[in-house]
DNA sequence: ATTTATTAATTAACATGTTAACAATATGTC
DNA sequence: GACATATTGTTAACATGTTAATTAATAAAT
């Protein structure tokens, strides 16, 4: 049904780089929605929220890592990774301490109860990953990281 | 230089779905700070973060509009929504009315002051998407958008 | 050795994301 | 008309994103 016109109503594109419907930035927000919709519940029921799952993960597969690191790697900004560190030790998921050959730096390793988180929740993440891929398609979701990739690396 | 080994640390993919490296979820939020990094602090300079950025030009876009519609084009969960819209009806950059026929809706329309930030940002957003398009390429931006939604629809 | 600059992480403050619960209103059934 | 169910938006509470400032430690310059 056709939207009622209002004075300061203007057109697609006018004024405007593109309309809405084609913005990248929402399209990537809908996109990662899509995906995290499937994963977040499960999280859930284990009790652990995306960021954290992502912490505890890159540690299982990295060892120890520096706070800096960790924060690029798990893609969590510096202030909300402080608390996240925080609360993941607060449960013993993980463990934290001064790096001995500089003092400014914090390692970060996980801990047996956070390896059990790990042994508990991958299975139930890769179902759903492989599950995605196969709905997708692997092929693709290779094709989209690559040029996710690309796009996050442009500035550089 | 090669990370020492802990007695907990697993191999690449052992009990993982994937190496975090090639994470979809951890890649589509890089590339959208890399698209958002160079819009926020023009927004910034503007005193309006990216989500009422997003209200406003769907208001300027599509006239008056009920809340849930822009809780979906904006794609803004209702609760931060509601919040949004408060700060933006203090601010005087849009209005806020009960929808005549249905008392649960809220209808919103662009103020005045609201299309001024229009007229002022508008110039500005739509030369960072143009260098990023003509960075990336006009023709793969459609086509990642394609994939973008392809992927955000594999649910439906 | 001292001073200055830089780095790593934390803190503060505010905005938004997220889930659950709630209040008001509309719809459907009997 | 009464009642049950569903819908819309708000509120509460907590987690994380974001920017600026701060603190502690290290590196570089003098």
């Amino acid at each position: 049904m056709s939207r009622a016109k209002n004075p300061t109503e203007l057109g697609p594109d006018a004024l405007l780089p593109h309309n809405t419907r084609r913005s990248l930035p929402i399209a990537l927000l809908r996109a990662r929605e899509a995906v995290m919709g499937h994963f977040r519940p499960m999280l859930a029921r284990h009790e652990i929220t995306e960021q954290q799952w992502r912490v505890i993960r890159i540690l299982a597969e990295s060892g120890k890592v520096d706070a800096s690191e960790m924060a690029d790697k798990a893609f969590i900004l510096a202030p909300s990774l402080t608390r996240i560190i925080r609360s993941l030790e607060e449960r013993g998921l993980i463990t934290k301490h001064k790096d001995a050959d500089d003092g400014r730096r914090v390692l970060l390793e996980i801990a047996p109860a956070g390896m059990r988180v790990i042994a508990d929740v991958s299975p139930e993440s890769r179902a759903i990953y492989d599950q995605l891929e196969a709905r997708y398609g692997h092929e693709r979701v290779e094709v989209l990281l690559d040029m996710l990739d690309e796009l996050a690396t442009l500035g550089d």
